[in-house]
DNA sequence: ATGGCTGTGTGACTCAGGTCACTGACTCGA
DNA sequence: TCGAGTCAGTGACCTGAGTCACACAGCCAT
């Protein structure tokens, strides 16, 4: 088990302590692909990653849905916030992609370790960056063609990708049929080689110029 | 002037406190149309809005433009956010859309300021709400056609609006002529009447039907 | 092996949205 | 009152993306 303090410093000076808290808030264990929490959905707390990740996105009311970002270990989830700090339903969908543990801060607890100023800045930085994070995820679906949001999704996860071109279309927003054309172009082209659930790079140079027409 | 207190109930509390800070703060004055900051400057502090309004938007290489959201009075302005507790460059444009008077807090104020627990709450609760925003706004763009956010856009600021079309297209990220089309159509829909930089909205419950495919 | 499931590949078609290249109308200041 | 600048309208055309309706290939369990 992941030990919550060298992945949150922050946590070694909060009170409630993790220690005066035990077991109460977890850490509970999810297997991939849980449900954490769902659009509109009451919520139940903070989850705090140890380990595993969390994808967070949003459906469209038929089939299609576009990934807003994942939560990685280190981290917490902020969509969650919005209903704990405003009382508003929440606004997107949370599931594991991996055997995932975390632990799942009541608010009020919450609302206490806010005193803290390292957590604090944990919290803020996080929420910054998650704005920037939007930002640009805005600006792709708005402004980008999918093929140079593809290749920039394909990028930064080495070689060997195992994907299905569903979970493509998920991430990005679109539906299977556009992946798998704009792959075999890839093919074609020289910078894929494509197998059943499996993408090999070829030519990672060609994909990152095709997506640095991307914003950062 | 608007008295800062006022709107924003926490300042009251904070140290240091306003009067401590005198006039080096602000207010200052900008009229509309004012670039209070932009794509990769760097961040000189956190706009704390007075009267006016501030709209925050993002723009493409090309001539096109989308709004993220405005900023009133009562609310101080996020994206600034990102590179001050991240020192990230900052990923879109503030400007002013009338008179506008503002605070501009000095990083270093403004983490003294987060030591009081009716500011933070207030800064949290706008960054959630302002994630949430950002979400709807990502479905909208993703997931819904421009004719349904058109009518959304023309909602909920009363019967007579002072636009043009220019302004619509910045707003929703799309060109000139395209709202043009939709707002003819709405016109011989019967549903809006046009004139120069003026659209008086004729049947708001059509209006609403169609943009209600929207979310929140 | 056989049948069912999951994942791919494809072609035909439709449509929303964007581009280009104009025209013309309104407005305001010199 | 004569332009210059701003704003709106429009038609021809193009293209990216989504839809439909398939065929087919691997893979697994019985």
């Amino acid at each position: 088990m992941t030990d919550p303090v060298s992945l949150y410093p922050a946590l070694a000076q909060v009170t409630p302590s993790l220690a005066d808290l035990g077991t109460s808030i977890g850490p509970m264990a999810a297997p991939a692909g849980t449900v954490l929490f769902d659009t509109n959905s009451p919520c139940r707390g903070f989850p705090l990653v140890l380990e595993g990740e969390v994808k967070v996105s949003r459906h469209s009311g038929d089939g299609r849905s576009l990934e807003l970002y994942r939560v990685v270990p280190g981290e917490l989830c902020l969509v969650s916030s919005a209903c704990l700090f405003r009382s508003t339903p929440l606004s997107a969908q949370g599931i594991t992609t991996k055997a995932t543990s975390l632990l799942l801060i009541p608010p009020p607890v919450f609302a206490q370790w806010l005193h803290t100023p390292a957590f604090r800045d944990n919290v803020l930085g996080l929420f910054a960056e998650r704005m920037a994070d939007l930002t640009v995820l805005v600006d792709a679906v708005a402004f980008h063609k999918l093929d140079a949001r593809l290749a920039a999704a394909l990028l930064g996860r080495g070689q060997d990708l195992a994907l299905t071109h569903q979970s493509l279309a998920d991430e990005l927003g679109t539906v299977r049929e556009i992946i798998t054309r704009l792959l075999r172009r890839f093919e074609r082209e020289g910078w894929v080689e494509l197998g059943r659930s499996n993408i090999q790079i070829r030519d990672s140079a060609a994909l990152r110029a095709l997506a640095s027409i991307l914003p950062a």
